[in-house]
This record gives C-alpha cells, structure tokens and sequence, in this order.
DNA sequence: GGCTCATATGAATCGCGAC
DNA sequence: GGTCGCGATTCATATGAGC
C-alpha cells in the first residue's frame, strides 16, 4: 500500500500562501501538517495522522452504484455513467467492510467536539448511516441536498432521484460544545433557521473541472456551494478540514477561500493533481467576511450584581416588568426581591410568572427617563465598556 | 400472543360497503379477506396471510426516537414527545431483530411485482434500509418528504428537522412490471416527472383524530395527502394495500376512498377501534376518479404489420422522415426495405440515423393527403378501433 | 362577519460552565 | 464527575377570544 504526498514540493510553494510556517515548525509543531494533499488509501493515511486532531470531516465516499447495464437518454445518446473501479466491490459484506474501516480511523482523528458529513444516494446511505450508529457516532440531522436540476429518469419507471442525503453526526453521543453557526446561518436564511432540506444546483459550467480534451476530471464533483454550507454550518476560521476521499478537492478549494486549513485524501493521483492546480488558483476571502458571527452563548457572563457595584442601576430600585404586572425591588447584593421571596434575576421572574424558568435580562425593566427598558440593556453597556478596556 | 379481529361484526357491517361479498366466499375464495382491521402482532398476523397476495405494502414502524430528557419550547411550554412505550426498544440490536422480523413476513405476503413504501427518521431508516437490502429487497427511491410546517429546533443546536424519508423497494432485485403510475403523476405535475422530494404540510386541524378529551389520539398521525400519493404512485384500484403497523387507519382511509382494498394490522385496540370508526366515514371517490391513466406501455402492442393487413398502409408506399433525409419502402409482410436493408420499423429507423436504438413509430411518416404525418397515428386508430369492438 | 391578537402545537435523539 | 444555576431558544398553522 503506497502512501506518498503528491507533488508535496508543487504543493508547499503554491498553497503555503494561505498558511505560512505549517510545514516548517520541524519539532515544536503541536498540530500536523495542513493544507495538504496526501496519496494513498484513506485508511492507512488516517492511521497516520495524529489522534483528536481534526474539527471536521467531509466525507463523499463511493456510493456502489451496482450499475448493471448501460442507461440512454430518450434520444439515445448514451449516459455517462459512474462506471470507475473505485466504485466496484463485490458485494454489501464488502462494501460494509470498506464502510466500517474508513468511519473507524476517521472518528480517531476527530477531535471529541468534532462532527463529520457523509454523503451518499440511496444506494450506500442507509449502510453508511447504520454503520455511523453501530460505531458510535451520534447522528444530529440527516440533511437533504435537493437538486434544482437532477437528471431526468429516462425510462419512467421511478420518481426522478433529485437529490443526495447528508448524514451530519457528532463523534459522541454526549458530545456537547460541537461548532454549529446557528445564528449566521440563521441571519442569512431570511432571519429563520436553517432546515434539514437544502436545495442547491449540481456542479455545471465554469465550475466543473476538465481535462486537456474536455471531459469531465471527475464523474462526481460535488458543487462548491454544497461544501461552503457544510463549512460554515460546522467549523470556525482556522478548523482543520479532512476529508478522506478528496477526489478533485471542492472541500480544499472551499475550506481555503473560507480560510479553514485541509487536510485532503486521495488514492488517484490524476485527482490529486487537478486538486492541486484548482486549489492553487482559490484566493481567500477577506477575514470579515469568514469571521464568525458573534453568538449570545459566546459573550462574557455578568453578574445582575456587577451593574448595581458599577452604579447602573441604584438599590432600592424597582423593576417591572414590559406590562408592569409585576414589581421587584433591587437588593444592594444584586437579588432582587418579590413580595418576600429573595433570588436571582431569573428566579424571581419565573416566579412571578409561575414558569419553571426565566431569562430576567429580558422579563425585567427599569425605568430610564420615564421609558421602561429591559435591564439587558444595562448589560450591553457593562460589555461594551469590557471590550473598550480590553482593547 | 394474543390476535384477533377487532370488532370483526363492526367492521363487516359498517365497511364492506364498499366492498360486498369478500368476507362471504368461503371456500371458493382466491383472495383473503380484505377492508378487515386485525388486532394482534403484526409478524404473528402476517404469517396468516397467504403468501404472494398483497399488492402495496405501506408501513409506518416505531422511529426508536430514544429521547432522553423533557424538552421545552421559549415560552417554558412542554413539547409532548412521543414516549410511548411501543416506540422504546432496549438497544440497536433489538430494533434490528424487530426491524428484520416483520419485514421479512411483509415480504411473504408480497406479490412478485409488489412494491413496498416504509417511512422513518434518521433515528431508524438508516437501519431499516440496510436490513431491507440485506433482507433481498430492491431499492427503487428514497423519498423526501418535506414538511411544510414542522416543529423548529428549539435550542438552536441543529438544523430544523424539516423531513422525514420513504424507502420505496420492489420485493427482488429483478422485479419488472411493479405498478408506477408515471403518467397519471406526470400529468398530474405540470406535466413533469414527479421527483423523489415532495412537498406536504403535517397532519393537523379536523384531520387530526381526537379522543372525547380533545387530546391527539395517535402521536403520529400521517397526512392523508402522503398516503394518497403513495397509493397513487404504486397500485391500481382494487388492489389489495397492507400497513402492518396501522394506528389511526390514514392507509384505510385513503384506501377505501381511492377504491384500493386494505389489510390493516395494529396491536392496541384504542387506536384500531379510532380506525373503524374513521374509515367507516369515508365516502370512496368515483370510480372515473381513480382510473388508472392508461400508460404507454400498457397499451395493446401492435406489429407494423397489422397497420398493412388493415389496408391503412398499403405495400409499396414510401415512408420518410420528418426531414425527408431518409426513405423507405414498406414490404407486404410489414418489413420496410431501406437502401437494400430489410428490417423492422425500429431497425431501419435506427440505421437511417446511425444510432443503436430508435422508435419508427414517431421517426417514419407517411403522406396523408400532401401532409407528413407519423405512422404512429395509424397505430391510434388501430388501437381506437380495437377499444370499440371490445366495447 | 371580518379583522387582530393571543394561544396552542407538531415523530425532538435540543446547553454549558462553574464549583 | 456530579450538581447547580445562569440564561438562551421557535416556525407554520389552527383556533378562539375580543373588538
């Protein structure tokens, strides 16, 4: 089984722009090599890497097609099919087998914050996902890419197959803390969250790689939206991307442009070097525009008390609520107090709603000038003056 | 094990309205009982079942939804989960065991054309489709059904869960001639081909059971529309659909109404004795509603040589194509002659244009009083007059 | 009756750090 | 490692009250 990093020489001139020193830190490097391309079977480059070093995986693993016979359109020019080796095993047990293998090694390389995407058809999917489970990932969405132009079925005897299956899944199952952009994602999906069906285009055009004598690299290059989607839903500026089966390197060309490092694998080196080439010529984005946005979970914690010590807010003051229903009265140790009941911010306003819980930033408000404003507006100003001090 | 008819008095009275004398043929009888809920364990009950004798099968097993904890909405509400106990299973293993059992007595009962649909999440249709594979059945589409108003995530950790997945399989990986209503669907989809992700809102509103409390009566209750789409795809009126796991009957419902026979199957009485009383309330539409839409292929063949034998070609006559490159002479015994080239209509048209395949139905025309007109409009007339003397 | 507003709810594997 | 407590978090529909 030969392993060997293709056209590593080719490689570290043309694509350590983006990340410099990497390859160079000899001893003291603390992380492996990055934004890299290595050649070999996925599975033994795998057992290469270092253990819990990666922040996300995408995987686009042979799907066993079991094409038996050759497809023609309706004006019978042929189909051109998914007919390469890589896609040919012998039966279910061995193409589980290749399955089991290849998930093993990466979710050793996975971080234990790390989540990993598999896609496939109905072909391999459902092999692959029972295979995830039985080897403890734990799945958080099966996310569908629709396709807005999939091929016709020529013959009419099935729905036209439109679109692929993502399996989104965590390392662990208790696994918590894992990067999910909800809020960017959010903000630019019309201010709603974003759902499990994603309908997106197929690699066409300007895009789609080809050779010297215009055919298609691959047979299945996956569209670099797909991979930018996948990158910001799950990784920050600067994760580590692998995926093991890098094929013409839409995950490295994105993960550069969205300034996030590679790491890719790929036995074909035909692949590998279109991969290269295509990678070399991405610019990154500006930083701004892959930073990632700011989350509520993510702001420094302050205590109700530390405005009442910084003067924000006097004790003895009451608070209301936004329909002044209820009245609090600001303790000088920063619980408030309801009609006899002491506690936090929190406490006292499921209290006075009869709630299991409550945010206070946002149930309470003082009175500013004769307005009534949530007390989180207090807050912002305390971390305002934080993040002043800090800079 | 415990399996018996529910309210078998019931439902012959009240049911076999629309269908009389099925339950009344004693001996002679070559189909088994149909529009009949059983109560029992649906493996136990399909193992009574005559083998080959289902057309559709449509089942909607228990997802293993494995929730751990209560899960409450912004505003502090409860969310009511499903917790039923019929949805708890002790580990992977034991749903696989339950997952390989009835699907392998649902495939008993399969006619050799019969199709089966099976829904599920991604908690358990990734199992469920590899067993399914391994259990002999042939994939023809995963379906995706998006759901136009599901429930967000309400912690932000994940993408909203806005789908659920169809496996729709043939009982062997040979099967031909499995039923799929192409054109009716076509035709019913601005006139193109229904794809593999549909569209349709949850169940809610007065389509949604209730008991006398007001409270849901299933927790799972599909949408009619699903059900009536699956049935339209796969089966012909008077065919015979089993759901195995039945609940509160929307696969009888949509049955009766699109005059389809069902064996429903279900193991709590509560839920059968809802069925009942549901699908008794079911008018059927009328039967030029659910006419299949004749399909191409289930059009009497005709030989060229019939369209000769009836005079409506006679021998000699020249055949072109619509760009008059290309002519033909047709032979008394139905053959056409082309340059010296003796074969059928398809075989000529294919060598006239130097493909591998071609149909001389719409590539060979004849001269109707100075116009050129395909010769498959003399094989509608033929088939015109051959619907009129079955008549 | 028509409109606005408030409330209810759906197959859901739904937080995280400090102590 | 378990417990505690802060405090972050929702979309499309259906229904019913109130005006």
């Amino acid at each position: 089984m030969s392993s060997a990093r293709v056209g590593a020489a080719r490689l570290t001139t043309r694509i350590k722009v983006t990340r410099t020193g990497d390859l160079k830190d000899g001893p003291r490097r603390a992380r492996p090599a990055r934004n890299m391309i290595l050649q070999g079977d996925c599975v033994s480059l795998m057992k290469g890497l270092d253990a819990e070093s990666v922040d996300l995986v995408f995987a686009d693993p042979p799907y066993n097609l079991q094409l038996a016979s050759k497809l023609t359109r309706p004006d019978q020019s042929l189909v051109d099919a998914v007919d390469d080796d890589w896609d040919k095993f012998a039966d279910f047990a061995a193409y589980d087998a290749f399955t089991r293998e290849w998930l093993s090694a990466a979710r050793q390389v996975m971080k234990p914050q790390a989540t990993i995407f598999v896609i496939g058809s109905y072909h391999n999917i459902f092999r692959v996902g029972a295979i995830m489970q039985d080897l403890g990932f734990w799945i958080l969405n099966d996310i569908v890419w629709r396709k807005n132009n999939p091929m016709p079925n020529f013959r009419g005897r099935r729905f036209t197959n439109a679109h692929e299956t993502m399996i989104w899944a965590a390392r662990d199952a208790g696994a918590k803390n894992y990067t999910f952009n909800y809020e960017g994602l959010k903000a630019g999906n019309e201010d709603c969250q974003m759902r499990s069906d994603w309908l997106l285009p197929i690699c066409t055009g300007a895009e789609r790689l080809k050779d010297a004598t215009g055919r298609k690299t691959h047979p299945t290059q996956k569209p670099e939206t797909l991979l930018a989607r996948v990158i910001l839903s799950a990784s920050k500026a600067g994760d580590l991307v692998l995926d093991p089966f890098f094929g013409s390197g839409t995950t490295g060309a994105v993960a550069k442009r969205l300034r996030r490092d590679y790491i890719g694998l790929e036995r074909d080196g035909t692949y590998a070097n279109a991969a290269v080439a295509r990678i070399a010529a991405v610019e990154p984005l500006p930083e701004e525009a892959v930073a990632t946005a700011p989350s509520k979970r993510s702001e420094p914690r302050i205590a109700f008390a530390s405005l009442v010590e910084a003067g924000l807010i006097a004790p003895g003051a009451v608070l209301r609520d936004a329909k002044k229903r209820h009245a609090a009265v600001v303790r000088a140790d920063g619980a408030l107090s309801l009609s006899g009941f002491v506690g936090s911010i929190h406490k006292t306003g499921a209290l006075a709603q009869g709630l299991p819980a409550c945010n206070g930033w946002t149930f309470w408000h003082y009175e500013d000038k004769g307005r009534l404003a949530p007390i989180d507006e207090l807050r912002t100003q305390i971390r305002q003056s934080l993040r002043a001090a800090a800079e």
